[in-house]
DNA sequence: TTGAAAGCGCTAACAG
DNA sequence: CTGTTAGCGCTTTCAA
């Protein structure tokens, strides 16, 4: 393969005019243009990349911390970074992080080792944590609130609440909550935005109708199996993702119990499996891609120096009514 | 932030004496050894990974093309590709090509342009054709059968071939199949697996049991109804991926089907959705984040300059039988 | 065991 | 408009 100095060679000029001729071809004579093309064509030359951005100093890629790459909502995620990433000349460096905080801070490296421009952190975790010049970070979907970085969030908060309101509405008084992990700051919002409705609606809390999981089917299946043993059985059952959700139907059916006649049943996350369950989810729909566009419009921003906009996105959520909620009919 | 030069200062060496701390430290003097270290740390020094990069020929990349990240089964192979590779220390440069083969040139040219040191193929197409000097590929999941790219397979054919046989089994003569994409390898493969199977049971093969698909939930709704219109239905309905089998589902259930009773269903992949459905779904398993991990030992293999010892890993595949398939009471 | 020196391939002043 | 020149930060001979 051939270096530019071989096609400066063959076209007659200096290594200056090929890059010039590939950098900003209108500050070249036309006809010397021609020539170093003709030359370029000849010598089936391509810049090598690795010089290209050692000398000015910029990867063009973008590192990305996933909590999990084959989560349905985080793969739609990925999505919209890609695509973003993509259209503004980067390249996406993808880390599944599987909760490991040693491999977060290892992908991190990657930005201390000029191998990549920026990070995009999509899990509620600092990986630079009290390091003075740490790179630009832009922090999406699960959001650290107390944190300086710019970020792209839903209103977890609201969004839980619509859909309490909704079950509310249809008459439920006991409704349970399977929530994410403990310590998760999607899980408090969301709780919260729970709780905020049943006060409102003068229901008092019962933290028996309160169970953590971690968003998978398993985990739904099983925290379901446990709210149905409860001497009083709740009459609705607000899941935090749609996983969770489809894995609740599973242990409704294994109990006999039609949903949404003797239970209603609500997801979060409107994944492409909500609408194909039996009876269909109803559930809190979030723009996936966007969170990934958006994310990577504001780390972009913030590469190119300029002074930065906006601290934080918040985007727009649905309330998704389908078949699995219905009136309260129980006790 | 510090360079070599800087340590080298620091530390009263050269800067090819803290080069070979850092790579070969066995070679250095214990004192001088100690001397530099500190002074690495006292300047927070890394090293400039885009200069070492230039200068050892060496990126540490790896290209990935997968046709969909938020396919479920290609989640879980990305997965596999992600965790080898960063066992052995390179990193994935994830690349969603949508099927879209400019897109997958775009990167392709990436190990042209020194940013990466091979690419994983996970679609049956060749960015590199007629190339002469095109860098080192292995293709995974779906097969370039003809070409001389080591691979990474799963024996579709007998795969389909297991799975009809088990549907003949139980009776069914009018199977149905939801393939995928006409032209791709594994539709193929997978569709004379099946007329191999029925074949050997002495059964014709008919055309209007076969429909295209391309592996996605609507795409298996769609199929279904269309099949549901004819004259004479089938009995068994063999899908081509769990999420077209799941997407079916619905539509039996909208035409007031009972599965298994009225009519069998068969997925393939075995994704965590599979044993979730009502009924859970039969399917072939197939070990999806092997299929990452065997393309990435064979890309490295190849990289590290040895002998390519396997042209062709094809991982094996699982039968999993659950209660979507029953034995044939129809006509 | 260490240092000096020569680049890797490219870009970007600065002259001309 | 084009060429000369000086590196970017690091690795790696080659001598000492």
């Amino acid at each position: 393969m051939s270096n530019i100095r071989r096609v400066a060679e063959l076209a007659g000029v200096s290594v200056a005019t090929v890059s010039r001729t590939l950098k900003n071809p209108e500050v070249v004579a036309p006809a010397t243009r021609e020539r170093v093309q003709a030359a370029v064509t000849a010598a089936n030359y391509r810049p090598n990349g690795m010089a290209v951005q050692f000398r000015s100093r910029r990867t063009g890629n973008l590192v990305v911390l996933v909590p999990l790459i084959a989560n349905s909502f985080f793969a739609r995620v990925i999505a919209g970074i890609q695509q973003a990433a993509q259209a503004a000349g980067y390249r996406v460096l993808l880390c599944d992080t599987a909760g490991d905080e040693a491999r977060e801070r290892e992908y991190a490296e990657l930005v201390y080792a000029r191998q990549a421009d920026g990070v995009i952190q999509l899990r509620a975790f600092d990986p630079f944590a009290g390091d003075p010049d740490a790179p630009p970070v832009v922090n999406a979907c699960e959001v650290l609130a107390e944190h300086t970085w710019p970020k792209v969030r839903l209103d977890n908060r609201a969004a839980a609440r619509s859909l309490t309101e909704h079950l509310l509405a249809l008459g439920h008084r006991r409704i349970a909550l399977i929530k994410g992990p403990e310590d998760s700051p999607l899980t408090l919002e969301r709780l919260a935005g729970y709780q905020e409705a049943l006060t409102r609606a003068g229901i008092p809390p019962d933290p028996d109708l309160l169970h953590p999981g971690d968003f998978t089917l398993a985990a739904g299946a099983a925290a379901t199996k446990t709210l149905l043993a409860l001497p009083e059985r709740p009459t609705a059952l607000f899941c935090c993702s749609d996983e969770m959700a489809i894995g609740a139907l599973q242990s409704l059916r294994g109990a006999g119990l039609r949903v949404p006649e003797d239970l209603s049943l609500a997801g979060f996350d409107d994944i492409a499996f909500a609408a194909y369950s039996d009876p269909p989810l109803t559930t809190i729909a979030q723009p996936a891609e966007a969170f990934g566009q958006r994310a990577v419009a504001l780390l972009l921003e913030i590469l190119s120096g300029a002074a930065p906009t906006t601290r934080e996105v918040v985007l727009p959520f649905e309330l998704v009514v389908r078949g699995s909620t219905g009136v309260c009919r129980g006790r």
